[in-house]
DNA sequence: ACAAAAGTGTTGAGAGTACACCCATGC
DNA sequence: GCATGGGTGTACTCTCAACACTTTTGT
């Protein structure tokens, strides 16, 4: 193990990097796999699209900061986050030495209320995938988060956050092909998503636009913990 | 997104946080999956065990600082490594805000040198199931190295980065229930590995001090990629 | 010939996949 | 009564799990 870095001489301490939490918010909006970007005020990459982020302040978790990111840009607290891997390039950052541990957030359609507070930061939703070019590495930050959310859902049965708390079962499959781009056979779908005893009715029917009304299902709460193994 | 840490004004330095790579150094020693610890010679937890690591450089990638402290511990280079996760609430290292970001590396028996030069640290093997009391968060650590190890075993037929370059079924058979807690059948676990097409007969045998002869398997180089899709 | 580890097949259960029609509602 | 989306069953394939004996070698 080397040495700690203030037990050197002086004159090193701008050799100490940077820390930054970025958050990489998603929301599923009108069939749509959308992620939530702010423009850049400053240099470098002024003008640019970035992934949401700051650097992280004394006594703050690392959730804390992203959690506090988060709260910034959408008003939202109380919503699911996962840490999803931390970038630290030398050069990512053109100013100086910046590690950023990247997280994501899954938030519903109904919990968004969109730029509350007026943090004069112009932010706005793009769908997934059809990104401009974004600022520094973050188009591979996206990339990685994208992989990560693809995963879960192909191999385990984890309660996908992005819906509200009460959905049809046609919305939940419809979810699922955004994301994995894909077509899911609608029995096929049920069958297993219900055989997997992650949902509940809720007795309630949904009174749609056009068609029969649709049961309203519920996560339940007892499975919110993942179970994932086969045995 | 906050401000850049030093556009504020003076006094703030104080509050970078500092940057540690930590690194599991996982190795299978005579049926047992071990870890590499050092002895850690300075408060806080002097004498403790701990994992390797060390803070970033200057200009130095995490991968690469990663690579340097295995390098400085085994002397073994070329080695797979992962980012595991990082770690950063404050107090988990009692001099100062420390950030660190664990990757792990699996090396097969037969790559270790053990302590080449002398850094005249103290390391030592330990059974990942019968560790000491260890420093900082680090028994935290090393279970979500584990964790995620046998995630990667059970849900998909990647390399097990732990073998020598040749190799029976019955060690590799014997690699996985190590490292899973749990006897495997011999006829499925072969079955199902050769299928896979992971694998490939070298057409060499080896000869063991007692028994039959048995066939020497590689991994194929072309599929070091995972696949662990279904479809 | 015996001890030791390698090697080999079959059967039953459950999961995944492909595929097409009837049902309830609003207009 | 018709347009719209909700809801349902069956047959085939493939994967997984359980289970015991024969083969090859060294001594």
């Amino acid at each position: 193990m080397s040495s700690h870095p203030f037990s050197e001489s002086n004159g090193l301490r701008y050799k100490l990097p940077a820390v930054s939490v970025d958050i990489i918010i998603l929301s599923l909006v009108e069939d749509e796999l959308n992620v939530l970007l702010v423009k850049r005020k400053f240099a470098p990459f002024r003008g640019m699209w970035a992934i949401p982020g700051g650097f992280l302040e004394v006594d703050e978790s690392l959730e804390e900061a992203a959690a506090r990111e988060l709260a910034e840009e959408t008003g939202v607290t109380d919503v699911y986050m996962e840490q999803l891997r931390t970038f630290g390039d030398p050069g990512r950052d053109p100013r100086m030495r910046v590690i950023t541990v990247a997280y994501y957030a899954l938030l519903p359609i109904d919990a968004i209320h969109h730029r509350p507070g007026d943090d004069a930061a112009e932010t706005h939703w793009f769908s997934v995938f059809h990104l401009p070019k974004l600022a520094f590495d973050h188009q591979k930050i996206i990339d990685n988060a994208l992989v990560h959310l693809r995963n879960q859902l192909q191999h385990s049965n984890v309660k996908l956050h992005l819906l509200p708390d009460f959905f049809t079962l046609s919305e939940i499959q419809k979810a699922y092909e955004v994301i994995l781009g894909a077509r899911l056979d609608k029995r096929n779908f049920r069958r297993k998503i219900l055989a997997s005893g992650i949902l509940e009715e809720t007795g309630r029917r949904k009174q749609l636009p056009e068609g029969r009304p649709a049961m309203l299902y519920q996560y339940r709460k007892e499975v919110d913990q993942e179970f994932r193994v086969r045995r």
